[in-house]
RNA sequence: GGCCCCAUCGUCUAACGGUCAGGACGCCAGCCUCUCACGUUGGUAGUACGGGUUCGAAUCCCGUUGGGGUCACCA
C-alpha cells in the first residue's frame, strides 16, 4: 500500500551520547558486542548489546560490533542477517564493524605459532573418541573433567598426523577476576585446563579468538553474561601469556524463565525477531530489558536518553532476573500510549498490511485517528491490528451479543437513530455525542438503550472503542451503511 | 560431582545498621463509564534457615539450604 515507508536504522540515536566522561584518545573506553551468528537473536544477547552500547555512549566510547563465526559448522550468513536486523530495530548502533572472525584467521594463526614457539602451547594427538573416554572415566571416578596431559610434553615429532594445538595452562597461583559487577572473583590455577585453541581442521577456537581480538581491536571493558564468568580466567592466562593488556570485565547475570532456568526457545519467545513480529515496539523492549536488573527510584518508564542518564553499570544487580511477559506487555501498553499517534499509525502499517487490512488506502490522518480509538486496549501493535479490522471490512457480527442486541423491540429505536444520523453533517465525535444526547433526551431515552445494539451494528462485537469515536473514523457513508443493515439483520431474524 | 555466581512480596525492584520493609507488574475489590479498556482508590503478598557481631541486622561475618552458571576439536 502507498504508506510512507522510513528507512528502519538511523544513526540518530548516536548522537544523543552524553559527553560525560570523555577522556583521552589513548584511554578512552571500547568496548564490544560480539555475538556468533549460530541461530536467531536471543533477548539475553540482546541485553548484552544494550548494555555495551549504554556504556559506550555513556563514557565517549567505542561500540564495536565482531561476528564470532570460528565455528565453521554452525554459523550461517543468514544468522548474520538476524543478527543486524535485531540491532538496527532496537536502534543500537556501532562505530566500527562488523568484523568476522573468519576474515582473521591469519591473525590467530600468528599468535598460536608463537605460543608454540615459545613452549606455552603443545600439539595434542589424542581423538575425539579418546577423550571422550577420559572425560567418562573421569566424571565416574567423581573428579575434575580436565584434560589428563598426555601430550603436553611430548617430543618433537614423537607424533605425526591429525593434532588440535593445546595452550599449556599454568598450573601454580591464583587468578583474580577485578569483575565491574560482581567484585573480586578469585580462581585457583589448578582448576585450569590445557584449552584446545585450535582445532585439527585448523580453526582457531573461542577462547583464543576472543583474546586476540580484544588485544588486538584495543577492547577496555568486556560486558557480557555471567555464564562466560569462568571463561575470564582461562583467557586472562592467556592474555598474560601473549603478553596483552587484560581488560577490565563485567559479568552482567542471566535472564531466566518462568522455572528459573536460562530463557531459551521452549520458554516461548527468546529471539527478538519474535517479539518484533509480535508487535512490541522498540522504546518498549529497551525500557523492559533495561529495569530487569535495575532501577532509578519508583520510575518505571524511560526514554533512552533518560536511561543514558541515570543509567549505571555498577548499578546493576547482581541475581538473575526472570523475563515476566506480563510487565513487558504493561511496558509495551505505556509506551503505545506515550509515542504519538502519528507514529503508532505508522509501525502499525506493515501488522495491518499482514492481515490485509490496507485496500481502503488509508491516508495517513485517518490511520491516527484510528489509532487514538485503539491504543487505550491495544497492547502490541498486533492486538491493535486485530482489533482494527472491523474499520476496515464488513464482518460477522458476534452471535451471541447480536442475538442479545439486534433484538426486534430495538428496531423502531435503531430506525429513528438511522433517520436521525443521515440527517447530520458534523461527524466530529463532539458533535455527535451532544446531538445524539439531545436527540435521545427529546425521545425521553438514555444511551445506555441503544448503546449496545449500536455498537454491534457498527464494530460487530460487544467490545470496541466509544460509539462516537467509531462513528467519526468511520464517517457518515459507513456509519449509515452499518446501522443499516443491523436493520435488516433484525428483519430477517 | 568439581569450580564459580546469586538469595527482600508469585515476578521486577527500593531501603548510609535505626523505615509501620517502599514502589511497579500480576491478582482481588470500589470508583469512573455507552461496552471493553484506560484512569483512579484501596487490598493481597516478602527479608530462605541457623548461628554470630552490635544497644540495635533485610543490611556486616560464618555456616546450612535453595537456585543458577560452567566444566566441548560451541561461543
Amino acid at each position: 500500500m502507498g504508506l510512507p515507508r522510513r528507512p528502519q536504522f538511523t544513526g540518530l540515536l548516536a548522537m544523543t551520547a552524553l559527553p560525560i566522561g570523555r577522556k583521552k584518545m589513548t584511554d578512552q573506553v571500547r568496548v564490544r558486542f560480539a555475538p556468533s551468528p549460530t541461530g536467531f537473536l536471543h533477548i539475553g544477547g540482546v541485553r548484552t548489546a544494550l548494555y555495551n552500547w549504554l556504556y559506550a555512549r555513556q563514557h565517549g566510547g567505542k561500540i564495536i560490533l565482531r561476528i564470532e563465526d570460528t565455528d565453521l559448522e554452525r554459523s550461517t550468513d543468514e544468522a548474520v542477517e538476524w543478527i543486524l536486523d535485531g540491532m538496527r530495530w532496537l536502534h543500537l548502533d556501532w562505530d566500527d564493524g562488523p568484523y568476522r572472525q573468519t576474515d582473521r584467521f591469519d591473525l590467530y594463526q600468528q599468535d598460536i605459532d608463537r605460543l608454540i614457539t615459545e613452549n606455552k602451547a603443545y600439539r595434542c594427538y589424542c581423538t575425539p573418541g579418546e577423550l571422550e573416554v577420559m572425560r567418562k572415566e573421569a566424571l565416574a571416578k567423581g573428579r575434575p573433567t580436565k584434560y589428563n596431559g598426555r601430550c603436553r610434553n611430548l617430543e618433537d615429532g614423537a607424533r605425526d598426523g591429525d593434532h588440535t594445538i593445546r595452550f599449556k595452562a599454568p598450573q601454580t597461583g591464583q587468578i583474580v577476576v577485578d569483575d565491574m559487577i560482581r567484585g573480586s572473583v578469585m580462581f585457583d590455577e589448578t582448576q585450569m585446563d590445557d584449552l584446545i585453541i585450535r582445532r585439527s581442521d585448523g580453526s582457531p577456537t573461542y577462547n583464543l579468538t576472543v583474546v586476540v581480538d580484544d588485544a588486538l581491536m584495543g577492547i577496555t571493558h568486556v560486558i557480557r553474561g555471567e555464564d562466560h564468568l569462568s571463561n575470564t580466567p582461562r583467557q586472562i592466562q592467556l592474555y598474560e601469556a601473549l603478553g596483552y593488556e587484560v581488560p577490565r570485565f563485567g559479568h552482567m547475570s542471566l535472564i531466566l524463565g518462568p522455572d528459573r532456568e536460562k530463557l531459551s526457545k521452549r520458554h516461548g519467545a527468546a529471539a527478538v525477531s519474535e517479539f518484533m513480529e509480535m508487535g512490541y515496539l522498540q522504546e518498549a523492549m529497551i525500557n523492559y530489558l533495561v529495569r530487569l536488573g535495575w532501577s532509578h527510584e519508583e520510575q518505571e518508564i524511560f526514554t533512552v536518553e533518560q536511561i543514558l542518564e541515570h543509567w549505571s553499570l555498577d548499578e546493576q544487580k547482581k541475581s538473575a532476573a526472570i523475563f515476566d511477559h506480563d510487565k513487558l506487555n504493561w511496558v509495551n501498553a505505556q509506551w503505545m500510549k506515550k509515542l504519538p499517534p502519528e507514529e503508532i499509525a505508522y509501525r502499525l502499517a506493515p501488522f495491518l498490511e499482514k492481515r490485509e487490512l490496507v485496500q481502503k488506502t488509508p491516508d495517513r490522518e485517518w490511520l491516527t485517528k484510528m489509532v487514538l480509538t485503539l491504543r487505550e486496549r491495544s497492547t502490541t501493535l498486533v492486538v491493535m491490528a486485530q482489533k482494527a479490522e472491523f474499520y476496515f471490512r464488513e464482518l460477522e457480527y458476534d452471535p451471541e451479543p447480536a442475538e442479545k442486541f439486534l433484538t426486534a423491540d430495538v428496531a423502531p429505536l435503531m430506525d429513528k437513530v438511522y433517520e436521525f444520523l443521515a440527517g447530520q453533517e458534523n461527524y466530529s465525535q463532539e458533535a455527535l455525542h451532544e446531538s445524539i444526547k439531545a436527540f435521545l433526551e427529546t425521545e425521553g431515552l438514555k444511551l445506555k438503550a441503544i448503546a449496545q445494539p449500536l455498537r454491534i451494528a457498527l464494530t460487530y462485537r460487544k467490545d470496541s472503542p466509544g460509539l462516537f469515536e467509531v462513528m467519526e473514523v468511520l464517517g457518515k457513508e459507513s456509519t449509515l451503511a452499518r446501522i443499516d443493515k443491523a436493520r435488516k439483520w433484525i428483519r430477517d431474524q
